[in-house]
RNA sequence: CGGGGUGUAGCGCAGUUGGUAGCGCACCGUGUUUGGGACGCGGGGGUCGGCGGUUCGAGUCCGCCCACCCCGACCA
């Protein structure tokens, strides 16, 4: 049960998500440093998440495996890019049964390297390609600094591994899923992206280049929310992964990964969330709808509930929530459901059966102005279409604050102030020098080279030299 | 790994010159309440982070260790 404020996020922006997180039941700190445990509430909000992208790998030929959790040491060690981004934040398992092993054993903190090796098994011939696998997983890496969902010693996710026989398809599927990750932000989580390609300096260990969606949160810094790497043939030639192409000549194959982790449920509570707590899309709310009944004595109660029953029957289609506990109040539940940011609350008393209306509530707009009365008459269709409203509102809002937090500064002076509370978007000449200058000086990384481009040239904003390319500079998580 | 902080009931905290542990919330029982965070009465709950030392006596003083949180260098 809840206690009564949250810190405002005004006051102490990662307090208020700390406390949020947990206040609202979506996880809970683990024994282990840096390990959550994700609770019943969290869980269902990324079983949401994994079935609407689920869905979406499956619409483009993707197919679900497992492959283990432990990795050969000497794997990891094949591809060198690879080892030298992971090896800081690898665990390892040096003892099995009470016995040193042989070769020590990497937990996982990706599986390019394990998939590889099955994947130089079972490709032969241009007749396999592509393969296309996703596997739902657990992965570890032992980062210094943790957040609950944002960043923890072990996470979940998804990662998808496919092999191509041409550059130009690995290139159209990391591209492909890059847009499937975006549509799933925008539509399913009202989570506003830019999609971009990574600088050098940012991008995946062993990748050839990886792109990225990149969201901007409730104190204007960016979140990474999701990533898709077009591998080349860097992990092909170390796994040997090859085929006989048509003209029987034997190839490396082009290879691709892309994930989405648990980090998105981060994203999710910094995009939406509000000084009364999470607001959860519609589309992705384990509860789209709870239910208040209210009465005050027996007589009451007994013509209210079984109009609550019967509204519940009406609205069978959506994930609905009876609040029928008798120990709390129904101002209280009023507030525990808009801190753990159910869409849609609907009031149901003796005024409202007398009227055969029910009195709905939205979250996105608090207070009176976003309450409203129902009729009985067409129940489902009405609340269909106030959840459709209320998802719309979030991508709106949140759509209208990134906006006004993306700014093209004039100068490099400029670009420092802005930084501060928002992103700069400027002209870059692409030298990693001038990104770790930045860096350095102002916090703020290079968070992606946007793939909507308006094209022309410009100053690098750092050294003034010619640029091709503008790029979004900010703060990051 | 560097800097800072905190460890006392599930959570948040108090605990005086050392004298054997308390408050609020939560929890359990009960009655009255219930359209925006209700109230009364009655309860349960603690190896005071760990180990050692000083002392007749340690939550309190001393030493060592451990854990966690916050701020930095790495990252989805």
């Amino acid at each position: 049960m809840s206690e009564e404020k949250l810190p405002t996020r005004a006051e102490n922006y990662s307090e208020w998500y700390n406390t949020l997180v947990q206040r609202a039941e979506l996880a809970d700190y683990a024994p282990v440093r840096g390990c959550m445990v994700v609770r019943p509430y969290g869980w269902a909000l990324w079983e949401n998440i994994q079935s609407a992208l689920d869905r979406r790998f499956k619409a483009t030929g993707h197919v679900n495996a497992a492959f283990p959790l432990f990795i050969p040491m000497s794997f990891l060690e094949k591809e060198k890019e690879h080892v030298e981004g992971f090896s800081p934040e690898l665990a390892v398992v040096t003892i099995g049964g009470g016995e040193t092993l042989e070769e020590p054993l990497v937990v996982r903190p990706t599986s390019e390297t394990i998939i590889g090796h099955m994947y130089s098994k079972w490709i032969k011939s241009y007749r396999d390609l592509p393969v296309l696998i996703n596997q739902w997983a657990n992965v570890v890496r032992w980062e210094m600094r943790t957040r609950l969902f944002l960043r923890t010693l072990e996470f979940y996710w998804q990662e998808g591994h496919t092999a191509h026989a041409t550059a130009a398809e690995a290139e159209e599927e990391t591209i492909r899923m890059l847009n499937q990750y975006a549509d799933f932000a925008i539509n399913d989580a009202a989570v506003p992206v830019i999609r971009g390609r990574k600088s050098t300096t940012e991008k995946f260990a062993g990748a050839q280049h990886s792109y990225t969606i990149e969201a901007m949160m409730g104190d204007t810094r960016a979140l990474q929310s999701g990533t898709s790497h077009n591998l080349g043939q860097n992990f092909a030639k170390a796994f040997e992964i090859r085929f006989l192409d048509e003209s029987n000549t034997l190839q490396y194959c082009w290879t691709t990964s892309w994930g989405l982790s648990t980090r998105f449920v981060g994203a999710i509570i910094m995009t939406h969330g509000d000084d009364q707590g999470l607001v959860l899309p519609p589309r992705l709310a384990p509860i789209q709808l709870v239910i208040v009944p209210i009465y005050r004595n027996d007589e009451e109660k007994s013509a209210v509930l079984p109009v609550v029953e019967q509204v519940k029957g009406l609205l069978s289609e959506f994930r609905v929530k009876v609040d029928d506990r008798t120990e709390v109040t129904p101002g209280f539940k009023f507030n525990d459901w808009e801190m753990r940011g159910v869409p849609l609350r609907l009031e149901i008393g003796p005024k409202d059966v007398e009227k055969h209306s029910v009195m709905a509530a939205r979250r996105d707009i608090p207070g009176k102005p976003g309450k409203s009365i129902l009729s009985m008459e067409n129940l489902a269709a009405q609340i269909g279409s106030l959840l459709d409203e209320v998802q719309a509102g979030l991508l709106t809002k949140a759509t209208r604050f990134r906006d006004e937090h993306i700014f093209e500064p004039r100068d490099y002076g400029h670009l420092k102030e802005v930084v501060q509370n928002g992103w700069a978007y400027a002209w870059w000449c692409g030298s990693a020098d001038c990104e770790a200058k930045i860096k350095e000086e102002t916090k703020a990384t290079t968070r992606c080279i946007p793939l909507d481009q308006e094209g022309g040239k410009g100053k690098c904003i750092y050294c003034g030299q010619p640029a091709d390319e503008k790029v979004y500079f900010a703060r990051a998580y």
